[in-house]
DNA sequence: TGCAAACTTGCACGCTGTGCAAATTGAAAC
DNA sequence: GTTTCAATTTGCACAGCGTGCAAGTTTGCA
């Protein structure tokens, strides 16, 4: 290990396992989309015991959407916080900036990309999962932090904005070139395609509702969604 | 039965069975919490093999959100018409008021309740999916529709609106009373309710977003209530 | 009636996720 | 260094899920 991580050497170790364990993941879906990928094989793989494994991940398909589930924890830990000064959309880019979540956006592409090809399927239900997970838990803080604000009221933004960068990242991960690399790196460009997605998301969310007509007070072009 | 079925007997008794299925849940989730549910008992209570079950559910987690999968099944296809006369509003909650919905309403309420209670967990993962689910369907048919309209916008939206409503239900379900009722029936006084939270949580849609600062262009759209 | 297609059922199989107890490893005290 | 103890790993057994397959059974149709 080149990281002098800190804490204990039990921490380090349990550390090294759970990436042990995506790299072995990351390893056999490189390899090809012939395997079914269980639970042995990632083990194997990993050179830890089928047990210990789900010591480490509660399910098989947790592993794949371990990625996404940093991602998301990170971004919804930066957006309960309370940036009164800056916008949602400043700040969510601001979160989606630092180098540790684009690392993670680099590993959710590359599983992504794989996944996809394996199931044929566009979409995992493992990684929907991961989105219900961050709203209910962005959902959860916001409440905490500000408990006079109507609660039914933040619930249906929190969907909201969660659903369109949701929108956001499907759409990104449809886009996205077949072998992002042969490790987990991510060119610029490709974050920056996120970064613009998300912005344009966001305008949508902001502007778009205009163009609805929501309720009879609503005025523009009716466009029947 | 007394529904003279329409359709071939073969059809007929397909239907039967899968409502079969549903009764039994239904029948074995009021009996306690005390059983795990396992495809065997709900096979042997229905009256079938366990083989026949599969069949008919891909998982034993497809019957318990089975009556959401059809509410939301008929929700979509209801807000895929093209009804370019009225509002979003108005669409949705047309679409709830229609006597199929409001049985299902009832179905979704009864398993509502007692999967929270057997889970002790306000969430199931699999109602979750269905949501997923009825998004992208709701996506693919409004662009299959309009397919001059930017297809992210709509994939935003879609996401957006049908998160809203899923937050609408998740309060719903949880402001739920214990027991409903022997039988699948529902008050109208919940349906009242839960139309309300819809209107409520689109109603937040349209106005909210000018209470959040989303970008610094962003000087809210017209209309203060 | 008889045939073909659709449907059901039992069986076997591989896989998931969990409880448990024995073995191994790490940290800390002596 | 050794002892001791808690944390961790591992093997094993087990119940359950979901599926392929090859019978049996029912339904539609000629």
């Amino acid at each position: 290990m080149t990281t002098q991580g800190v804490g204990t050497r039990r921490e380090q170790n349990k550390l090294a396992t759970k990436q042990a364990i995506v790299d072995a993941v990351a390893q056999l879906l490189k390899q090809g989309p012939s395997t079914a990928l269980t639970a042995n094989e990632i083990a194997d793989s990993a050179g830890i015991s089928r047990r210990t494994l789900f010591n480490y991940f509660p399910t098989v398909d947790a592993i794949f959407s371990y990625p996404l589930h940093q991602l998301l924890d990170a971004m919804v830990d930066s957006l309960a916080e309370p940036s009164e000064t800056i916008t949602l959309l400043d700040s969510i880019l601001q979160g989606l900036k630092s180098d540790e979540v684009a690392q993670l956006l680099g590993q959710v592409a590359y599983f992504g990309v794989y996944l996809c090809a394996d199931d044929a399927n566009i979409y995992h239900p493992a990684n929907g999962n991961e989105w219900q997970q961050a709203t209910n838990d962005l959902y959860s803080k916001v409440v905490a932090r500000y408990p006079q604000v109507d609660s039914f009221a933040v619930r249906v933004l929190t969907h909201s904005v969660l659903g369109a960068g949701q929108a956001a990242f499907e759409q990104w991960l449809e886009q996205l070139p077949a072998p992002v690399s042969d490790n987990m790196d991510i060119s610029d460009d490709l974050i920056a395609a996120f970064h613009a997605l998300v912005t344009k998301a966001m305008n949508t969310l902001d502007q778009g509702f205009a163009l609805l007509p929501i309720n009879s007070t609503s005025t523009s072009t009716p466009k029947g969604i």
